[in-house]
DNA sequence: CTAGACCTTCCAGTTGCTGGAGGGTCAAGG
DNA sequence: CCTTGACCCTCCAGCAACTGGAAGGTCTAG
């Protein structure tokens, strides 16, 4: 599929997908070029792109994913889920963050009702 | 306090909150210099900032959070409380992102599992 | 009087995009 | 055939939100 395609089906930006490739976030064969120079993705990039994705919310940067995904081939699956077994403890972190932020919204509105209806 | 202690207290480094101020994240008063030109940070300062930190973890922008709180004096209780929902409601989407980014990755390690004891 | 822990400004660099300029490709319709 | 529109290409400048380093000032304790 040609770029516009797969930004769609990715949620992402065709100049953000161009960024991706720039920064080696596919795997060689992932892209290929038609002869009048389009982009060509295949099926197994959408798949990479959403494990980029994944770790990217969970709040890794593009280079340690790129690092995690380069190594996952030779990796053993004791490893790979160590790996991912990470993955998820940095989500739970952001988890707690965003609401301990929630939180404090929430306290500034019962300030709110409390005014509204005085004890 | 002074800015190592204030960033202690926020959870910033001190070149993060001077950036903040420079961006005119606090009121005028809120930060004070002394004879030495050292920063001097008021109480006040501390809740400032807590509340852009809530903001930002929301995924509000700086400028977002400068001119939302800039309005907030003016603003009745009406419309504070709008702008608090309206926060919520960014810190949802953000949560359902997240458990989505959770989602994939569990997806990845039953795969994993079911090929260590398969079915 | 010096060591250490602070603080100051200024500024260049990083990450992860975003959007524009200037141009090529291609299918459909007049 | 030619134009129109929706694509695509590369290159590059700019943005947000930091981060860290250089070069130097201040203050307290020993």
């Amino acid at each position: 599929m040609r770029i516009g395609e797969f930004a769609r089906r990715t949620g992402l930006t065709p100049s953000t997908v161009r960024f991706y490739e720039e920064r080696d976030m596919f795997n060689p064969g992932q892209i290929t070029r038609g002869p009048n120079g389009y982009r060509d993705f295949g099926e197994d990039a959408v798949q990479r792109v959403r494990l980029v994705l994944a770790g990217r919310d969970a709040g890794f940067s593009l280079q340690d994913m790129r690092t995690r995904m380069a190594h996952w081939v030779e990796m053993d699956d004791t490893e790979r889920r160590d790996l991912l077994t990470e993955q998820l403890d940095v989500i739970e972190r952001r988890r707690e963050e965003l609401e301990r932020s929630r939180a404090t919204i929430l306290d500034a509105l019962a300030v709110l009702e409390e005014r509204r209806r005085p004890t």
